[in-house]
DNA sequence: GTGGGAATTGGAATAATTCCAAATAAAGCG
DNA sequence: CGCTTTATTTGGAATTATTCCAATTCCCAC
């Protein structure tokens, strides 16, 4: 059986495996919220959209699972100014918009190769491990509607 | 007399006034500090050498202050992560590289050229205001003396 | 089953920033 | 000048997101 695009589970599972970490109910119910509505929620957010399913749950126990999520590379931290970090399951490279208006944010693609011309910005010396890129502005009511 | 690049106290009297504002000697002490030592100081860090000159300011009138040059687009700020905000006198398009070692901030040039095709990455609708673009990772400890 | 480390939990603590109401300073005016 | 008005500063309280902590619960290996 080939890794389809629903195996999300199994990846969860494997990464935390490689990383010696155990697979719990917690980190199962949270890596799904993520995945279900790619909206870039709060921590608050995952939290509130989590007890559905799980009522029990504690907030600190978001945000440690969240923190382990980013640490098996499955989850992004993606922040705006001093706002409260969101969390953002897509592992592909790419940027970030966020619309001052709704406040909504919103992935967009970034070419290998653009990325790799702005790499070539730094000076000999500067060693780059992460490259984030963040538009600030607002939004056509349309392009509202398209972005779904 | 033309604007020399020392001109910078006229720069901010012409700011204020063109945005209705006063130019107190707190807004001018804090200016200077920036323009001073341009290493992205946090509001705290602009706090202590400020109060050298000016010891009875408070920690409530920096932060003002510095939302009162920000505002008049004398000054930028600054996020990495959710650490505390950073300010950079530096108007030039730049882009901004955080050592995750010594915690410092360096300032690396775009070429506008580079702008204009990150910009062109967004889809019709989305209308960015302002792009940001963040590296993280080590300098080389020989690049530490050169980016002094 | 038992022991021991991992993970979760609720609540306290932290840190940066903002808010607030009172005091002070500057500007405009006659 | 005095007076009035408005902006700014100030100290301290409040806010907010996050981290810390110690106690409990959960898992897994033996
Ligand atoms: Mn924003
Ligand atoms: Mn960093
Ligand atoms: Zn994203
Ligand atoms: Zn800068």
């Amino acid at each position: 059986m080939r890794s389809s695009s629903s195996d999300h589970p199994a990846k969860l599972a494997e990464r935390l495996a490689h990383s010696g970490l155990r697979n719990t109910p917690q980190r199962e119910v949270i890596y799904r919220a993520l995945l279900g509505k790619r909206d870039h929620p709060t921590a608050d957010e995952v939290y509130s959209r989590v007890r559905v399913e799980m009522p029990s749950i504690s907030l600190a126990t978001v945000y440690n699972c969240l923190e382990t999520l980013v640490q098996c590379d499955l989850v992004r931290q993606v922040n705006f100014e001093r706002g409260p970090t969101r969390y953002c399951p897509n592992l592909h490279p790419h940027a970030h918009f966020h619309d001052e208006q709704s406040g909504a944010t919103h992935d967009i693609d970034v070419p290998a190769e653009i990325m790799e011309r702005i790499r070539e910005l730094l000076p000999a010396g500067y060693a780059a491990k992460s490259i984030e890129i963040t538009f600030h502005g607002r939004m056509a009511e349309a392009a509202n509607e398209q972005a779904r």
